[in-house]
DNA sequence: GCCAACGTTGGC
DNA sequence: GCCAACGTTGGC
């Protein structure tokens, strides 16, 4: 059939084809015999109408649908010899369209591959030529929305494959919706013609500038190393087949001018490699999507199971999978726990020094935090000092005979107070501006010993004030102060040591230790906040590793993967630790 | 109003 | 000339 390069395929090859749609030449002969032998003896004379035109003539080559098995015309339906041979199962647009799970199913593509290169002549059917150029002149006349032909089996195909680039650019597989194009497997093969073939008369969509890409890069390939690796997707050549008028050995001896002139531009064009190498990578992600179609029955991968496997499956049921799963982990696992234990791994050596170091910080950070709560004892014990102790007089005249011209800015408000009460000033100011600010948190502190939090609960919101205890505005009252209280805090010697000696102005009145106690507390109580928030962050850093380690060791880990010694001549050491 | 996907455009 | 990006549009 191939090799003879006859445009019309007899009846009698048709009815071969019900036993085999594509029928290798060598054995066409043997079909043929067989098929003339059955109609002598059954004395078939072929007077039936066939094919949407509804003529008896079986004399051009026809394809029958799997279906109803109606028989068509391939030049009335737009299907050549070419691409009969690729089809397994062939399904008439009537059926298609009545049931919609019926597809189109193609060939291994390998083969298909083989016997499409081998029959150019096919490639350029008169009547499929015709036929999809009315088709195109029909599509060009409606609207934008139309870039269906409605009847290849791109335009028949209900789902996006989310394999394509495009499908994994939609945001239903997670894309971020920045090529807006219409899935591969679902752009029309018949739109878009390669613009040689008939001027300008396409845009040059997404799409189409696709299949045009591929169709040069089919003519670059190497047909070897295409045979090997590349699966052609039949839609695709059908295409290229309708880009051309001339003659196969016209376009022969044209494709040897191109595939020269290339070899001749390659070097000279890195773009044009750089192009390929993307086009490359788009085919082969096309390819991939391809495959998906490949639904050819197969027998399911359980063990000593001998169902067919589900559609899309590789097993017939969810336990011949869970089985074989079953039966590769007894099988790998041992001997990947025993390599585990005589191989060094390098990751588990860094993971366990890190874990070490952490370790140390958080001891560090423990003792800081105690050392810190010894501060606040002794905080106490000073204050406790001060209230035994009686208002000296003297001292409060004295200072404020002192400074009592000198005035500043104050540091929040930027409203110029003097020196006396600037104190009193920046702090009632502070609480102001802070007043305003709120923190909270859905979540109640939770710290071992006293909490610096303020962790007012607030019912309407459900949540807890996070602002410094002692310094909080809103819920924490500023305590009442005695008169005869005297202020108690400790007189500095000199710039950073302090004396024993506390000063005794009354508290009230103390404009030069205003509020020194609450200060020193929230510095404090800062100090012991930056020390759990650093344990905080070790513990969720020694979590992360002892997951990681946990995970390496685990058994999906250690199925996974494998450490390969490749130069065992020096054999991998563990690090000292 | 949402969404698929067409058609245009600016950068390379 | 190619192509990613995105404004736009028609269908639902």
């Amino acid at each position: 059939m191939a090799e003879g390069g006859t445009e019309h395929t007899s009846k009698k090859e048709k009815k071969g084809e019900i036993a085999h749609k594509f029928v290798l030449p060598e054995r066409q002969a043997k079909v043929n015999l067989l098929i003339k032998a059955m109609e002598q003896a059954t004395g078939d004379v072929g007077d039936t109408l066939y094919c949407i035109c509804r003529s008896s003539d079986c004399e051009r080559f026809m394809i029958g649908c799997d279906h109803c098995e109606e028989w068509y015309h391939g030049d009335c339906i737009g299907v050549t010899q070419l691409d009969a041979r690729s089809i397994k199962r062939y399904y008439c647009d009537a059926c298609r369209a009545r049931n919609p799970s019926l597809e189109i199913q193609y060939k291994n593509k390998k083969k298909e591959k083989r016997v499409s290169e081998s029959s150019d002549q096919e490639r350029f059917d008169k009547h499929h030529k015709e036929y999809r150029s009315k088709l195109r002149e029909k599509m060009m006349a409606k609207s934008r929305t139309t870039r269906r032909c409605g009847e290849c089996s791109a335009c028949h195909r209900n789902e996006d494959c989310g394999r394509c680039d495009f499908c994994k650019d939609m945001r239903k597989f997670g894309g971020i919706n920045k090529l807006r194009q219409k899935c591969r497997l679902r752009q029309c093969t018949n739109y878009g013609i390669s613009t040689s073939d008939k001027g300008s008369v396409a845009t040059d969509t997404g799409s189409e500038r696709a299949v045009t890409d591929l169709s040069d890069f089919e003519d670059d390939f190497d047909e070897e190393e295409a045979y090997e690796n590349v699966k052609v997707a039949p839609k695709k050549r059908e295409r290229r087949t309708s880009s051309s008028e001339a003659s196969p050995k016209k376009k022969k001896d044209k494709k040897k001018v191109k595939s020269k002139e290339k070899g001749k531009k390659t070097p000279e064009k890195p773009q044009k490699s750089r192009q390929k190498s993307s086009l490359s990578r788009r085919r082969t992600e096309v390819d991939d999507a391809l495959e998906t179609d490949d639904d050819m029955p197969r027998q399911c991968y359980g063990p000593a199971c001998i169902e067919p496997a589900r559609l899309g499956s590789k097993y017939c049921s969810d336990e011949c999978g869970m089985k074989l799963a079953k039966s590769r982990i007894y099988e790998i696992l041992p001997s990947r726990i025993q390599q585990w234990h005589s191989s060094p791994c390098v990751g588990e050596d860094n993971n366990k020094k890190l874990l070490e170091q952490l370790r140390q910080e958080t001891i560090e950070a423990r003792l800081k935090l105690r050392q810190l709560d010894l501060k606040i004892q002794e905080l106490d014990a000073l204050v406790e000092r001060g209230k035994h102790l009686s208002v000296v007089a003297e001292q409060e005249g004295a200072e404020q005979d002192e400074d009592t011209e000198l005035s500043i800015y104050c540091v929040t408000c930027g409203s110029e107070v003097s020196q006396k009460g600037a104190l009193r000033h920046m702090e009632k100011c502070y609480l102001k501006f802070e007043a305003q600010t709120s923190f909270w948190s859905i979540y109640k502190t939770r710290i071992e010993g006293n909490s610096m939090f303020c962790d007012f609960y607030n019912p309407q919101q459900k949540m807890y004030c996070k602002r410094l205890k002692i310094l909080c505005p809103e819920h924490t009252k500023e305590p009442k102060v005695n008169p005869d209280a005297v202020c108690g805090c400790p007189i500095p010697v000199n710039l950073f040591t302090e004396g024993d000696v506390l000063c005794r102005a009354p508290k009230r009145k103390c404009v030069k230790h205003f509020c020194w106690e609450k200060l020193r507390r929230a510095e404090i109580d800062m100090q012991r906040l930056r020390q759990w928030m650093k344990l905080d962050d070790l513990f969720e850093q020694e979590r992360n590793i002892r997951m990681a380690m946990s995970n390496r060791m685990g058994v999906l880990g250690l199925m996974l993967h494998q450490t390969v010694d490749h130069d065992p001549t020096t054999p991998m050491k563990t690090t000292p630790n």
